[in-house]
DNA sequence: CCATAAGGTGAATCGGACTCCGCTTGTGTT
DNA sequence: AACACAAGCGGAGTCCGATTCACCTTATGG
């Protein structure tokens, strides 16, 4: 008998099966726009009972939270590409307006990103600081190239675009939000260009 | 007897003052921090019923709405004067700073000008209206000195604003708030200076 | 001083997140 | 193949805060 209290042994296997029912409708919902669906009509439409639900999340939050990891994950993922591919700058510029995109997604997504970039939330940190790793990943490129201005954080960065994203559900929100992102990267830019 | 309706007569001494006194006391209660005050405490430090609370404000959204109605008042009283006292794309600034420092003031209110700021919320129109009007103000006055450039509405403005003061109730928030205020500001003076 | 409608009260209702406990089932063992 | 039991599950019930409503109180104009 080994005692490892820490990493907990697999899940049995309906666990695990219902566990990623409730992810994958959680998503359904929220991309589809339902971002205020209660937690009993989740749980209904993933087949299982709220207990069920609270026992995989400690909160509706959390479930949330837990959703949105994965989407989190791909957009820091574009980072390394996007460095890949382009001018520091523009890897930067360009990394702000997929951060749009995806709020673009649905409202619930939008909702849940502004969540992580906004609150304080110890419940969306680990997102939150995996998204603000990927900025300061750009920023620090383009402070390296000297054509990004050296005081800014990813941190601050994403609060911004928290806010900008903010806007989303109304008419036009997007080409706004692609506006003041527009005039944000400009503000990043380095005086003479 | 004349007929009209819309206008309302005047109210009864004793509505005047309990609706004074509602008015009163959710603004300390916002101003100290505590944002998240029930209707039934907020009516309880008011010396009234929650049904007193409820004939005045249709809803608790509502009171905090009529709170803030008057710090925005307040804000947009120092357009006029701004754009007197100095270069318009000056006063812009300070009037984006100005918003930073009266969200300063104190969680409750950063939070309820956010709502002014962010929400789509009908509660809140009369005041979202105000705001970006007041920075329409300013933006004209700079695109017209040609230190700022044109394609920005005070709306778009605004949401961005809110997205900054969102940030709140972090350590050295403001620094950062104001740092990212500048930024914006830089890119939103022409690019020659 | 009365009539009356504006205004006030607070217990009850409603809605939604979260809890609890008895029942069910996967899993590892013999 | 049957057992033991911990991991899981269901869903009624609790909690809590916003909102409502039927009834009582009191300014106010005549």
């Amino acid at each position: 008998m080994e005692m490892m209290l820490s990493t907990s042994r697999p899940l049995r296997a309906d666990a695990r099966r219902n566990r990623e029912a409730l992810l994958t409708t959680a998503r359904q919902i929220f991309l589809s726009g339902e971002a205020d669906t209660g937690v009993e009509e989740i749980a209904r439409k993933a087949g299982v009972s709220v207990g069920t639900l609270y026992r995989h999340f400690d909160t509706r939050e959390a479930l949330i939270e837990a959703v949105y990891r994965q989407e989190v994950d791909g957009l820091c993922a574009a980072t390394a590409e996007l460095l890949d591919e382009h001018a520091p700058d523009d890897a930067l510029r360009r990394f702000l307006l997929l951060l749009v995109d995806h709020a673009a997604i649905g409202k619930g997504m939008a909702e849940a990103l502004e969540s992580i970039m906004m609150t304080d939330s110890p419940v969306f940190d680990d997102a939150r600081t995996r998204m603000a790793q990927s900025l300061d990943q750009l920023l620090a490129a383009g402070v390296a190239a000297t054509t990004v201005r050296s005081d800014v954080t990813g941190r601050i960065l994403l609060r911004a675009m928290g806010g900008i994203c903010e806007m989303r559900a109304t008419d036009g929100w997007q080409q706004e939000a692609q506006q003041i992102t527009a005039i944000l990267f400009d503000g990043l830019r380095v005086a003479g260009h």
